[in-house]
DNA sequence: CTACATCTGTATCGTTCGTTACAAATGGCC
DNA sequence: GGCCATTTGTAACGAACGATACAGATGTAG
């Protein structure tokens, strides 16, 4: 699962999975079948581990702008956890890919999507007032950037307390 | 340069090149010497052309949060323009590389801290007060983060519109 | 210890990658 | 038209890709 995070599904090449797995390519397929098998696995494994902290965010926290805050929060840290690769999986693990792999960047990009949604729902569900011209819609759009960009800024160096600054500022465009 | 661009370095192939550059490979060869070559001028053109309006928006305007909003803007319109693949190449172009692209990932980094750096002296330079409890550092931080979020949404099939109401959600941490 | 089912390691498959050698074709100049 | 430099298209190179065939090793049941 690291490899995939760590260098995308496409430039995961299976000689890398079987020389970081300690096994050989024969085992690997009879365990898991294919490489596509293999990605998927690794992405339940990454989303209800490392992934699981946004819907835990998002369902703990009643309140929708506090919730949203600390699932950035909580993004700055794991983005920058020092045991695993930097950003998050399902942002970067196929942003570039040919055209065999569409359909694991098509998965990912409904994944994506589904957390656009779940982000606007969450937005839309409290009493909380929303800044003055923007929808649940175009706010959920804006923090879903926030999280794309944060994973980026995580890959290009950048420190938890870095990110940390970023959720301050991106919550301040929702005024308490 | 829109091979690069949709499909990133590694995954845009000689074969690919050559097939929508209409002409052979030895051609191509002698014309650029190289694959990486040819990308390093397939992004010097981007630069000046699609992503000219970046340093554009920062030099025209003097207030520094209005030149930061029209940067914006400019990238919600480009990332979304209809004859070209959809966000930003310097982005994009190289996420998931294996390790013999490890120096065009470099090369665009690089350029991308200079951003961040372009956008903290606009920042710092005018006597525009910040927002409570952030630096400009941070704000070229939150900013540039923005940037590539709009980006990944752009790729995500995000509207103009759609990033224009991210951008005035992201304006919106800096009050007037 | 023997027999059998399962797993592992080596070697290889066909394909595609980036790159180049070579020959045919093209263009300007006399 | 004839000559030469240059460009082009065909074919091939070694390497690495995802995926397998096959033989030897391993573990368990009797």
């Amino acid at each position: 699962m690291l490899l995939f995070w760590r260098h995308g599904y496409d430039a995961t090449s299976i000689s890398l999975l079987t020389e970081g797995m300690g096994i050989g390519a024969p085992s690997l397929y009879a365990a898991f079948g294919d490489k596509r098998a293999l990605f998927k696995e690794a992405l339940d494994r990454y989303m209800s581990s490392y992934g699981s902290f946004m819907v835990r965010s998002l369902q703990d926290e009643p309140d929708p702008r506090a919730a949203i805050e600390n699932l950035l929060l909580g993004a700055a840290a794991m983005f920058t956890g020092g045991e695993h690769p930097p950003g998050c999986m399902i942002i970067t693990a196929a942003t570039n890919c040919g055209p065999d792999s569409a359909a694991v960047e098509k998965r990912l990009r409904t994944i994506r999507a589904g957390t656009v949604r779940a982000f606007e729902e969450k937005i839309a569900s409290g009493g909380r007032s929303l800044p003055k011209g923007s929808s649940a819609h175009s706010l959920a759009l804006f923090f879903s950037a926030t999280l794309q960009g944060m994973s980026a800024q995580a890959r290009d160096g950048a420190t938890r307390e870095e990110l940390e600054a970023i959720v301050r500022a991106a919550v301040g465009a929702w005024p308490a």
